[in-house]
DNA sequence: ATGCCACACGTTATACCATTACGCAATTAT
DNA sequence: ATAATTGCGTAATGGTATAACGTGTGGCAT
């Protein structure tokens, strides 16, 4: 199967599980949450929902928060089936909430700045954090 | 005492310990193996490495990597008595050397990026993985 | 069908990262 | 002097992630 045609349909019923946890969610959540939340699903050991994000990661679907020690269903649907280079993600302070931006010119200005001191990128970890557009007007 | 002249000379006993630890090493050290590090130096527990950490971050001589959980020494003397909005940092995933840099396009590509989207920017957590210039060749 | 392999799964144990809580001593401010 | 602040030491706990082992299933070459 193409791997690019309906990736959400070929997961198993962990992936399912965490996938739908991560999608309902207002906010990114620890793999902890994560396992409370499906206990009534059966699960019981954290290996079961690292094993599924591992590979909801691998596919494109969700994506880890290093600074939070979290994780987030992506937002964006070219995400999936590849990975992208470059991801920016806005995390905001007071309501907890993320947002995941594909900038074409922070793409750049990454590969710029690379090149200028011969660094071979491979990924970039972009996490900004401060207040979102609906908290700041409180 | 002006707390912008000369930090360095303020730091207690264990702040400095793990200071030189930091300086000393090639790459970044998680708080851990800081703590095995300074066992012969009468270290115990972890909360003597992470309470050293905190203000030593808090200084601007030490910064956290979120990536990596682990903690390096600052290589810019203008981090020092101040906290920078905007730094980024390469990890070579060959070798495992930091490198920090601060760049003014960067600062403001983040800028505008915030402010296009009406988001307050607080901090930056920016780590790009890939090949030092080092480790590239051979 | 048989044997083999890849993969998802379940469970237990362990390793690694970080904080809370309590008490004490030294320093600094009033 | 007294109070407030700060640094320190220790023990306990909480939060994050992986290692190691075994089971079951489906695909597939023989
Ligand atoms: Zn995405
Ligand atoms: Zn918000
Ligand atoms: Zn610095
Ligand atoms: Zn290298």
């Amino acid at each position: 199967m193409n791997k690019h045609t309906s990736l959400t349909m070929d997961l198993t019923k962990n992936q399912s599980l965490v996938m739908n946890a991560l999608s309902d969610a207002k906010t990114p959540l620890s793999a902890y949450t994560i396992l409370d939340v499906l206990r009534d699903h059966g699960f019981r050991a954290p290996l079961q929902v690292y094993r599924a994000l591992d590979k909801l990661v691998e596919f494109g679907l969700v994506h880890r928060l290093e600074s939070l020690n979290a994780f987030v269903a992506c937002q964006h649907p070219s995400c999936e089936g590849e990975k992208n280079e470059t991801i920016l993600f806005t995390i905001c302070e007071k309501c907890g909430s993320v947002q995941e931006l594909l900038s074409d010119k922070l793409v750049g200005a990454m590969r710029n700045l690379a090149d200028e001191i011969d660094f071979t990128l491979k990924e970039s970890v972009i996490e900004l954090r401060g207040i979102c557009s609906n908290c700041k007007d409180h």
